[in-house]
RNA sequence: GCCGGCUUAGCUCAGUGGUAGAGCAGCGGUUUUGUAAACCGUUGGUCGGGGGUUCAAGUCCCUCAGCCGGCACCA
C-alpha cells in the first residue's frame, strides 16, 4: 500500500501499485501531459515506473533541469531511429546528453553529408509528430548482448558486454527502433518539440584514436521553440565574438600559412599586447619578482637532462646548425631559470628567489589542434619560476594564489574555479617525491583558503598543479594561470643552496603562470569585451575628429595634448561628415569619439560620445582626460562609460 | 594526426565545363559637412600550390598546404 509523499509534502496514498503517470493524472491533467519523468527518493525514472511502496516523488517536467537533460536524451533516440530508417546499414553506438544538446555516434560506410542531416532531420520531424509511445523493458545481459547481434549491431553488443553480467539491461523501444539505454526517457515522442541537427564530424569508437572513425551528430533540443531560438541568436551573439573575427575587423594581427600557429602582430594588436605585459611587469615588480631572459635556443643535451626531450618531445622543434650540434627551441622556461639560479652559489638566505620571464615558447602542435590565438605553436608566457626551501612551499604559494585572484579582479574576473591536478602517467620522479609534491600543494590550497576541484592524472610530468579558470561575460570557462610545485627539475638539472649548517641542498621550484599565455589571454579578452577593450587596455583610447577643415588646428592641439599625457589618442580631420566618421570609430570600438566643430572650438570644449552611444555633452580638455586617468587606473574593477 | 567541409579582388561574398563578377575598401574628382555610411568616376585577380581529364577547367579528378567544425592531443 504505497504512501507518495510531494515535494510540498502533501501524502497520497495508494491500495495498489501505481504509475508515476498515475500519480500525476491524480494531480492533474495538465500535470500529467507535462509529465517528462520522475524523480523517486531522487532518482529519475520514466512516467510509467511502478510505485510498490512508499516514496518521495517529484514530478518532471520541462521546468526541471532534468525534464531537459531527459528531452535531449531522447531526442538522441529519436536521432538514431531516423538515422536506422534512413540508412539501416548504419550501426548504432552511443548518443549522450552534452552541453545544450546531445550527439549519437554511427558507424556507417560513408560520411553523412548535410544533405543527410536535413533529410534525418525531417525524418525525426514525422516521428516526433506520430507520437510514438515509448516503451522500457528489461533482459538479462546475455540475452540482451544476443539481442543486438541479432540485429547485426555489434558496437552495442560490445558495450553491453562490458556491462556486469548480474545486472539487467534496460531496453527501450519507439516504434520499430529498440536501443539498449539507462534511461529514463519521455513518454511519447510527441515531447520532442524543438530540435535541430547542428554538425556533422568524426569521432573516435571509444574516444580512442587507435579505434576506427565513427561518424558523429550533434543536435541541440530544447523544451519549446522560443527556447532553441534563443540558443541559436546565442550561437549567433557567440559567433560575432570569435577573436578571430575582431583581430580583423581591428586589424589586430594576422596568421598565414608560411607560419601556421605563430602570429602576425599588427601595431594596435601589439599595443594591447605591450599594455599586458607592463601590466604584469608591474605587478611582479611589487611582488618580488626579478624579471630575467633566457635563450630560446639551447642544445638538446640540456632538454635530455631536463626530461623535456623524452617526456615532451614529440611537442619540439629541433634545429640542426651547420656545426652538426642539435639545437632545442625552447618548449618552457624552467630549465633556463634553472640555469641562471645556477650561476653563482646561492644561500638560504637568498630564497625564496623569483625569476620571471615574457618567454616566447614553441610547441609543435597538431595540426588539427591550431585555433586562432587560442592554441598556437609559438606563444609568450608570463612564467615564473620561485626558488625555495621546502618548509616555504605553503606560505609561497598562498601568496602566489592571492596574487593571481587579485590580477583577474583588475581583468574583472570575479568567478574563478580552481582544479587541483595531480600526477599523470608520463612523469619524471618517484611516487615518494610524488607523495611529497601533492601533500604539500593541497596543504598550501588549504592555507590559502580555496576549494578546488579535483582533476586526476592532469598534472605536469614533473609536478602536480593548481589550475585556475575564468568563467567570462557569456559564461565560457577558460583554464589561464597554474601554480606547479617541482621536487623533480631542480635536481635533475643540479640546481643547489647551502643551507644554515653548510650543507648542499636542492631547492623545491614553484612554476606559475597568471595569464598562462598571452596570446590566448589577449583572445580572451577580446571574446570577453567583445572587442570592446576598456581604456586602460584599448589600442586607441580616443579619437578626435573635426567636423570641417577650419577645427584642424583645434583638434591636432588637442591629440597632440592628450598624447604628450601618455594617452593613446588620433586625430581624424578626414573631408567626411561627422557621422561617416563617428561610425568608422565606433565600429573600431575607439571608447572616446570627440567632436570639435565651431562651437566646440569658440569655447575651448569638446563635445565627447562613447562607442556605446552615451553622449557625454561638452567638457573641457581638462575634465575629460581626468576621466580618462582615471578610468585608466580602476583597470577593469569599475568602468564609467559603457 | 584522424573525419568532413572550405580556399575566387585588401574585406565580405556571387559565379550552370564555354569572355571572372558585386558591395565595401583603395585611388581620382566634386562636396566643407554637427554625432552609426554624401555623390560621380575608376584601378584591382596567377580563382590556395602542383598535376591530370577535356577542343575548353574557378567549375570535374588526383595530390599538397592552409583554414573552419568536431575527434584525438594539449591545458
Amino acid at each position: 500500500m504505497p504512501v507518495v509523499t510531494l515535494p510540498d509534502g502533501s501524502e497520497r496514498r495508494f491500495d495498489h501499485p501505481v504509475t508515476v503517470d498515475e500519480v500525476a493524472a491524480g494531480i492533474g491533467a495538465g500535470l500529467r501531459k507535462a509529465a517528462l519523468a520522475g524523480r523517486v527518493d531522487g532518482k529519475l525514472v520514466d512516467t510509467s515506473y511502478v510505485i510498490d511502496h512508499d516514496v518521495s516523488l517529484a514530478i518532471v517536467t520541462e521546468k526541471d533541469p532534468a525534464g531537459l537533460e531527459v528531452i535531449r536524451h531522447s531526442t538522441a533516440h529519436l536521432l538514431a531511429q531516423a538515422v536506422k530508417q534512413l540508412f539501416p546499414e548504419a550501426q548504432v553506438t552511443i548518443g549522450p546528453v552534452i552541453e545544450d544538446g546531445f550527439y549519437y555516434d554511427f558507424a556507417y560506410e560513408r560520411p553523412f553529408t548535410p544533405e543527410d542531416l536535413a533529410a534525418i532531420e525531417a525524418r525525426m520531424s514525422e516521428l516526433a509528430q506520430a507520437d510514438q509511445k515509448v516503451t522500457r523493458r528489461e533482459m538479462p545481459r546475455d540475452e540482451a548482448v544476443a539481442f543486438f547481434k541479432g540485429l547485426g549491431e555489434r558496437y552495442k553488443a560490445e558495450i553491453i558486454q562490458s556491462i556486469p553480467s548480474n545486472e539487467p539491461i534496460s531496453l527501450y523501444g519507439q516504434g520499430e527502433w529498440v536501443d539498449l539505454c539507462r534511461g529514463p526517457h519521455v513518454p511519447s515522442t510527441g515531447k520532442l518539440k524543438a530540435f535541430k541537427l547542428t554538425k556533422v564530424a568524426g569521432a573516435y569508437w571509444r574516444g580512442d584514436s587507435r579505434n576506427e572513425m565513427l561518424q558523429r551528430i550533434y543536435g541541440t533540443a530544447w523544451a519549446d521553440k522560443k527556447q532553441l531560438e534563443e540558443y541559436l541568436h546565442r550561437l549567433e551573439e557567440a559567433e560575432k565574438r570569435d577573436h578571430r573575427r575582431i583581430g580583423k575587423e581591428l586589424d589586430l594581427f594576422h596568421l598565414q600559412e608560411e607560419a601556421p600557429g605563430a602570429v602576425f602582430w599588427h601595431p594596435k594588436g601589439w599595443s594591447v599586447f605591450q599594455s599586458l605585459i607592463q601590466y604584469m611587469r608591474e605587478r611582479q615588480q611589487a611582488a618580488g619578482y626579478q624579471e630575467v631572459n633566457a635563450p630560446e635556443l639551447m642544445d638538446a643535451a640540456l632538454w635530455k637532462q631536463s626530461g623535456h626531450l623524452e617526456k615532451f618531445g614529440e611537442n619540439m622543434f629541433l634545429t640542426q646548425t651547420p656545426d652538426e650540434r642539435l639545437y632545442a627551441i625552447k618548449p618552457m622556461n624552467c630549465p633556463g631559470h634553472i640555469q641562471i639560479f645556477k650561476h653563482g652559489l646561492r644561500s638560504y638566505r637568498d630564497l625564496p628567489v623569483r625569476l620571471s620571464e615574457f618567454g616566447k615558447v614553441h610547441r609543435y602542435e597538431p595540426s588539427g589542434a591550431l585555433h586562432g590565438l587560442m592554441r598556437v605553436r609559438a606563444f609568450t608566457q608570463d612564467d615564473a619560476h620561485i626558488f625555495i626551501t621546502e618548509e616555504q612551499i605553503t606560505e609561497e604559494c598562498v601568496a602566489v594564489t592571492r596574487l593571481i585572484l587579485d590580477i583577474y579582479r583588475d581583468f574583472g574576473f570575479e568567478d574563478v574555479r580552481i582544479k587541483f591536478a595531480d600526477r599523470p602517467a608520463k612523469r619524471v620522479g618517484a611516487d615518494e617525491v610524488w607523495d611529497r609534491a601533492e601533500e604539500a600543494l593541497k596543504a598550501a590550497s588549504k592555507a590559502a583558503g580555496i576549494d578546488y576541484i579535483l582533476n586526476p592524472g592532469e598534472g605536469a610530468f614533473y609536478g602536480p598543479k593548481l589550475e585556475f579558470v575564468l568563467r567570462d561575460a557569456i559564461g565560457r570557462d577558460w583554464q589561464c594561470g597554474t601554480v606547479q610545485v617541482d621536487l623533480n627539475l631542480p635536481g635533475r638539472l643540479g640546481a643547489h643552496y647551502i643551507d644554515e649548517k653548510s650543507a648542499k641542498r636542492t631547492p623545491v621550484m614553484l612554476h606559475r603562470a597568471i595569464f598562462g599565455s598571452l596570446e590566448r589571454f589577449f583572445a580572451i579578452l577580446l571574446e570577453h569585451h567583445a572587442g570592446r577593450l576598456p581604456v586602460w587596455l584599448a589600442p586607441v583610447q580616443a579619437v578626435v575628429m573635426s567636423i570641417t577643415d577650419r577645427q584642424a588646428d583645434y583638434v591636432r592641439s588637442v591629440t597632440e595634448s592628450l598624447k604628450n599625457q601618455h594617452f593613446r589618442v588620433e586625430s581624424d580631420l578626414r573631408n567626411e561628415k561627422v557621422g561617416f566618421k563617428i561610425r568608422e570609430h565606433t565600429l573600431q570600438r575607439v571608447p572616446y569619439l570627440l567632436v570639435a566643430g565651431d562651437k566646440e572650438v569658440a569655447a575651448n570644449l569638446l563635445s565627447v560620445r562613447t562607442r556605446s552611444g552615451k553622449d557625454l555633452g561638452t567638457m573641457t580638455l581638462e575634465t575629460f582626460s581626468e576621466r580618462l586617468r582615471l578610468e585608466s587606473e580602476s583597470r577593469g574593477r569599475r568602468t564609467l562609460e559603457d
